[in-house]
DNA sequence: GTCTATAAAAAGATAGAC
DNA sequence: GTCTATCTTTTTATAGAC
């Protein structure tokens, strides 16, 4: 069985449980796999499996919304095909995001903490790019992509915290708008 | 030595590592206790000791927070009072939110989710209370109290992420006009 | 590439003296 | 109310057979 098929299961037991929340019991169980067998494709441990999973949120960043954000089209076009991607990602706030509990975990932060800056500055600048290139004046466009990743973020642990994601809909649906104030 | 004099240290190591991520050996150093004399204060261990660091944090919203926002002064006031204490409280986005961090964590979230939606659901109602009182629709003072929340909740993260913060500070600086649109 | 078995370390928790 | 010492369980990690 390939390295790459338990990704999906690492993304998911690390997002909800946090760095230190899961086990390696927790894992083999998930994948199916013996403890033995998770240290044969991933020879560091834990901290090599919660970083495949991390560069896996990354790449999906960079292969679906950065693509979308430097498509040839509308600014307002791209904010909602963002969106769209967001909320299947985020399963319509069901999901929690793993570089916000990753960084909330000062433990793992040290291992962790450079991909998820490069992460959050890297979507922001695409934003900023984009309305720039639309007219916008560069310090608001750049706290208007700010603005983007504190909503997401902010409405996924409010809809954690009430379990109920009406609010992250909610969010995601006015972001566009939002985003493309005054251009 | 009293059980309430080590609950700023307790509050400190949870919002910093999340429940799995404290020890009780970090808990010992910390506080200075030995690990029995810990559990001579609290019988049920990690568990409680996270209660206690919980309760703290319910106990500031009610006595800052609402109280500030129950004082017989204009709305407008009443935001940026609230505001001046968020950033205190968290130290400017420095502190994380122990809310978020144990909402994050699954593993601790059936332990302490009610206490927490509790707190996050009277927060949202006491400014939607306001704003109801100001002459805005229901419906959208409720909006406006969740938008808040997400707001300071995204800004945390967004300032961990980066390590800067900047985005925090300005959140708060504009969060009562904001707030306080149309009214 | 997967397993069983096992080791080594850390974590949570308690007994009992002072 | 605090300590030392100890116990139990869990966790991380490895050795070696198949």
């Amino acid at each position: 069985m390939s390295k790459q098929t338990h990704v999906p299961t690492l993304l998911k037991l690390f997002r909800q449980f946090g760095y230190e929340g899961v086990t390696l019991s927790k894992i083999s169980q998930e994948t199916g796999l013996g403890k033995a067998s998770l240290y044969h494709h991933f020879p560091r441990g834990k901290a090599e499996m919660a970083e495949v999973a991390l560069t896996h949120v990354n790449n999906w960043l960079e292969a679906s919304v950065l693509e979308i954000l430097n498509r040839p089209e509308p600014a307002i076009a791209k904010f909602q095909s963002m969106c769209e991607e967001v909320g299947k990602f985020f399963n319509e706030g069901q999901n929690s995001c793993l570089w916000a509990v990753l960084v909330m975990e000062q433990s793992s932060d040290d291992l962790f903490h450079s991909q998820i800056r490069e992460a959050f500055s890297l979507w922001i600048e695409t934003i900023a790019k984009v309305l720039v290139t639309a007219g916008l004046d560069e310090k608001l466009a750049k706290e208007r992509g700010e603005d983007a990743m504190i909503c997401i973020q902010g409405a996924l642990i409010l809809s954690h915290g009430l379990r109920d994601s009406t609010s992250f809909q909610r969010v995601l649906k006015h972001l566009p708008q939002q985003i493309c104030q005054d251009i």
